[in-house]
DNA sequence: ATCGAATTGACATTATGATGTCAAAAGGAA
DNA sequence: TTCCTTTTGACATCATAATGTCAATTCGAT
């Protein structure tokens, strides 16, 4: 669907081709996750938040998650408040920053999120199928291209 | 980062990898594309419906529009409603159809359109640089598949 | 022609995301 | 210490997205 071309490179027509079905892609797919945890009481967002919990090293406080998720501040904010509110999270005392208090999860928020991975496993592997491993890395890797290449446009 | 992955096919692990990475890639694209156009009085969303009427072959009624996009009918209607408000688009009567009227481009809205991708060409080149184009062109291919099952299991 | 299902735009409501401001707190430089 | 900058959470506000409902309309089946 090339609507109108003047001055783009190769690369460039084919990049703009690429990211309208990227943002259809991104919006499928945060409706199919909303869908598959959906009955744990969990969203997409609430389940990145959990995933950025787990993934860090140790316990952070809010505003290091948001920084690690390329979120705001304010929203992650809020996530964490209501999980904290429904006990899937929980505040520590940090020793470092007595306002900055560090989230952990608490033993229904590890179940909640082993339950969403569990759920998420069969679903992937289905989507996964007749796709070739290398296609997907190529992806991946383009996709980390832009994303530091957007990074670094910001900083200018 | 392998969170926890007790029954992922390889091909699942890796699409869980990037799952990721295009989320955070979809944002900063969309934020991206609201600074590009801003001083246009666009945004990425406004831009994305302007694009969805000129790459229909004729004008089509807002619902149309909106599936086209893969989108909610109310917000596109919403969108659509403000840029008849800024006069970048206008009604016909629908032959078919009394209340569904088709949506069409203004001058000011081919204008506006026109601008914003004269806009985005430079800022697409630069952004492609040092990608190969078979590259995005694999991974256009994974992305469109994507789509493409997760619009069959939707329809199940 | 008539009935019922599906489509469509309008409206209302809620949920979520984005942005700005503020005071508390921490770190760094002198 | 003192002063300044940065970080952080809380709060407020607004913009946008999502969802449900309704009546008008169209289309298909009978």
């Amino acid at each position: 669907m090339p609507i109108c071309d003047p001055e783009r490179s190769e690369a460039g027509a084919a990049l703009t081709a690429l990211i309208l079905d990227l943002f259809r892609l991104s919006n499928r797919m945060l409706a199919a996750g909303d869908r598959l945890v959906a009955g744990l009481g969990l969203t997409s967002a609430r389940w990145q938040v959990l995933g950025s919990i787990v993934a860090a090293e140790r316990p952070q406080p809010v505003a290091w998650l948001a920084r690690d998720m390329g979120a705001n501040r304010q929203n992650v904010q809020r996530i964490v408040n209501d999980l904290a509110a429904e006990g899937l999270v929980d505040f520590q005392a940090n020793p470092h920053h007595r306002r900055a208090q560090l989230v952990v999860l608490t033993a229904r928020g590890r179940d909640a999120f082993a339950a969403a991975m569990r759920l998420q496993a069969p679903w992937i592997n289905r989507l996964s199928e007749g796709l070739s491993v290398p296609d997907i890395g190529t992806t991946h890797a383009v996709v980390t291209a832009l994303e530091r290449k957007l990074d670094s446009d910001t900083k200018d």
